[in-house]
RNA sequence: GGGCUGGUAGCUCAGCGCCAGAGCACACGCUUGAUAAGCGUGAGGUCGGACGGUUCAAAUCCUCCCCGGCCCA
């Protein structure tokens, strides 16, 4: 679209739609060579908003499928310019209403033809004999309709993009009537110089003159406008500056094969980016514009071509680089033409080049110049790009180096409102990330993130923020619980892998399962899921279990004791895990978490992930352990009943009797199961895989110390309210004890 | 209108031919030595719609429709 107003091309982005009042017109095209013998002497009747675009006719559309009725006019109403006796060819469909339009009182119908059979039929121009000469053919084109009109569309092939192709694909030339500033140009008989604005009146005068005009009228209708002078539009085609797709550089065949060695994260955009490149017309990279960056080609006026010599490329370039672009501009020709050729020989093409050109030569001056190895190992975007940066990167670096300027492409979604639509203002449902971090912290917004589904469109909203805010609380509770737990933690306290108990190797091979993940991540690009499973991890192997399981290790058992060493050990080495792993998304959460630890000089974004040794992976303990917190299970859902029936409240009130198959009876001793249900006591007898267990008051009294309830308490005469563990405990002196 | 793409529990997501899953939220209970915390148990879905097709078997494959998204027209 083109406004004259301003006198540059619009993009569709600049174009606004108004209300406008067009001039209409029924116009005769008398058929001089028929394709049918009674079409002889008949009219074909085309119907136009547009009367500007009439002296750039070139051709007559009709409808292949529809039927076209010859109509024999009886009678005429008062001020009618239909003529009796005259023959007219109109759509089938519209001849009720073009009958009314057109002030015909009385016709009949002579014959009926399928638009088909109209082809090769030859017109006159309605304004032959007055400087429009040339014959006017008949064809036929799928993009006709009789929701309007009369069934045929008149072709200006200048000024309708239908019309355009329709006029290439059957060898029209395109004239260009109409200049820059909306006016006619010279050579256009009758209306040199007039404004297309307003060339109705002189059109509709000529046509009459003529005999060609029908009749007149007038529309109203949605009219595109300048979006800055808010002035109508026309269309009009322009000679432009393309890049061809199938040329003897063979781009379109070099993109595709460069989009199979592309990596695409999601693997869709491979097809998306594909499907148009292998669809795409030649690029036009030109634009007209008063500001921008230049097309640096001088035309040669004798032969219409560009000129191609490196030592004026060379004087364009030298004067880019100290001067910027604008030096094309604000040099004369001269300066770039050098002393051997005469600057009258010669057009300076002003046009300025397509900014999406632009975006894809980034990776020329971003890389290389930078020392950057090139090709770039990712290029990353919302999937708005599959059409924009990536398509301009990849046809640019083919056209120039052949293959694409990227290993790997990913793309993700745009981010929508709760119910998956689009923000709008209108809609009220707009979420700002600023207003995020202000109210949740920027540690929340990375979490909504990373708790997405990036390859597809992302959705935020108040609920899922508070949402993401209760699986941070987790996150960040996990971490606080491992700090105070790892309070005055030593290397003289370490354990080595090998004397550790089976619960700390199993917990130590869980993180060679998520380090596995997260290298996978970074390998592939992909991280769908991985913190989703970071917290889950933290939820239900650490919190419900792990930690749970170990706190009365922690708290209760002597420092020395191999139990509680191992326990931090394994808890040192989940920090640094969890800290790390944490950083990239929960940057100042981690970075809280690990100046706690390693003082605040230190930072955790300076840390690389942990390497874990590769003997912490254990297979066959990690099957184990499923099982074992499967037959856990067994154990605390009948406490769940024992608590209902009021039997007992915690449970380390509990003594639990474990029906154990066979093949279950090895995996723990008595010991371990209660330590591992938490209860007090478990007594394993044999029995089935599917049996509950069953539920007791332990008996003896509660350890003040540990709370486990056992016959033992008290048995230590100094302390009558300790169990044995605990009254050794307090008797190493190596725990904390209240100041007398 | 076309290309690409999605629609599974309140939410975020897994499953992608063979008994509907996880975490969170929710409910109830326990705990009070992670406490603006912790533990346990439970309820919750006709897998967008089609008394549509293929199949011994479909959330999973095909067709049509509805709703949403990006890019074009």
């Amino acid at each position: 679209m083109w406004s004259p107003v301003e006198k540059t091309a619009l993009a569709e982005a600049e174009i606004e739609y108004y209300d406008h009042t067009s001039t209409t017109i029924w116009v005769r095209f008398p058929v001089v060579t028929a394709s049918v013998p009674a079409l002889r002497g008949a009219s074909v009747v085309i119907w136009t908003t547009t009367p500007w675009t009439m002296p750039g006719n070139r051709a007559v559309a009709a409808g292949p499928e529809f039927d076209y009725a010859l109509v024999h006019v009886d009678a005429v109403a008062e001020g009618s310019l239909a003529r009796v006796g005259e023959k007219l060819l109109i759509a089938l469909p519209l001849l009720p209403q073009v009958v009314q339009d057109t002030g015909i009182a009385t016709h009949h119908v002579e014959h009926v033809f399928k638009g088909e059979a109209l082809a090769g039929t030859i017109l006159a121009h309605p304004l032959r004999g007055r400087g429009y000469e040339q014959d006017t053919p008949l064809l036929l084109a799928d993009f006709v309709t009789t929701d309007a009109g009369t069934g045929f569309v008149h072709i200006a092939p200048g000024h309708g993009e239908d019309d355009f192709h329709l006029g290439r694909a059957n060898g029209l030339e395109v004239p260009e009537t109409v200049g820059d500033d909306g006016t006619f140009n010279a050579w256009v008989p009758l209306f040199a110089g007039a404004h297309v604005y307003k060339a109705a009146d002189p059109v509709c005068a000529a046509l009459t003159e003529a005999g060609a005009l029908l009749a007149r009228g007038t529309i109203r209708h949605s009219y595109p406008h300048s979006w800055r002078s808010k002035k109508p539009l026309i269309f009009r085609a322009t000679p432009q500056w393309f890049i061809r797709m199938d040329g003897p550089e063979h781009i379109r065949q070099k993109a595709l094969a460069a989009i199979d060695a592309t990596v695409f994260v999601p693997d869709q955009g491979r097809n998306r980016i594909g499907s148009m490149v292998a669809a795409r017309p030649d690029w036009c990279i030109s634009r007209q514009r008063a500001w921008g960056v230049p097309i640096t080609i001088f035309v040669e006026k004798r032969t219409g071509q560009p000129l191609r010599d490196p030592a004026v490329v060379a004087r364009i370039v030298a004067a880019f680089e100290t001067e910027g672009a604008d030096a094309w501009y604000s040099s004369p020709a001269s300066r770039f033409l050098g002393p051997d050729r005469n600057p009258d020989d010669y057009e300076q093409v002003m046009d300025i080049v397509d900014v999406w050109f632009e975006s894809g030569s980034t990776h020329a001056f971003v890389l290389e110049k930078r020392g950057l190895p090139w090709p770039a190992d990712l290029y990353l975007e919302g999937s708005d790009q599959h059409r924009g940066w990536f398509h301009s990167s990849l046809l640019e670096a083919v056209g120039t180096r052949g293959v694409a300027p990227f290993k790997a492409i990913l793309t993700h979604g745009f981010v929508m409102d709760e119910q998956g639509r689009k923000m709008s203002k209108s809609l009220g449902n707009v979420t700002a990330p600023d207003e995020v971090a202000n109210k949740y912290g920027a540690d929340i917004l990375r979490l909504w993130v990373m708790s997405s589904d990036t390859t597809e469109d992302l959705r935020i909203g108040p609920e899922i923020l508070k949402q993401q805010a209760e699986l941070y609380r987790r996150l960040r509770n996990t971490l606080r619980w491992l700090l105070g737990s790892l309070d005055g933690f030593t290397e003289d306290e370490r354990v080595p892998v090998a004397e550790m108990p089976e619960l700390e190797r199993w917990v130590l091979h869980r993180l060679t399962e998520l380090d596995a993940k997260i290298r996978s991540a970074v390998e592939s690009y992909d991280w769908t899921g991985v913190y989703p499973e970071l917290h889950n991890f933290c939820a239900v192997d650490l919190s419900a279990f792990y930690f749970d399981v170990r706190k009365d290790a922690i708290y209760c058992d002597r420092p020395d004791s191999l139990r509680r060493r191992a326990a931090r050990t394994v808890l040192d080495h989940l920090h640094r895990c969890l800290t790390t792993w944490l950083a990239p998304v929960l940057c100042f959460t981690a970075e809280e978490a690990w100046g706690a630890r390693f003082g605040d000089d230190s930072s955790v974004h300076l840390e690389l992930f942990p390497d874990l040794p590769h003997d912490w992976r254990d297979d066959a303990l990690a099957a184990k352990w499923e099982t074992i917190r499967a037959i856990r299970r067994r154990i605390t859902v009948p406490i769940e009943e024992a608590r209902a029936a009021k039997t007992i409240g915690a449970s380390l009130q509990a003594a639990v009797t474990l029906k154990l198959a066979p093949d279950e009876a090895e995996l723990l001793n008595a010991a371990e199961w209660a330590e591992v249900a938490i209860v007090s006591a478990v007594h394993p007898v044999a029995g089935g895989s599917d049996d509950p267990a069953a539920i007791a008051p332990a008996p003896g009294e509660k350890c003040a110390r540990c709370w486990r309830v056992l016959p033992e308490v008290g048995s230590v005469a100094v302390h009558p309210t300790l169990c044995l563990r605990c009254a050794d405990a307090v008797d190493s002196g190596l725990v904390c004890r209240a100041v007398a």
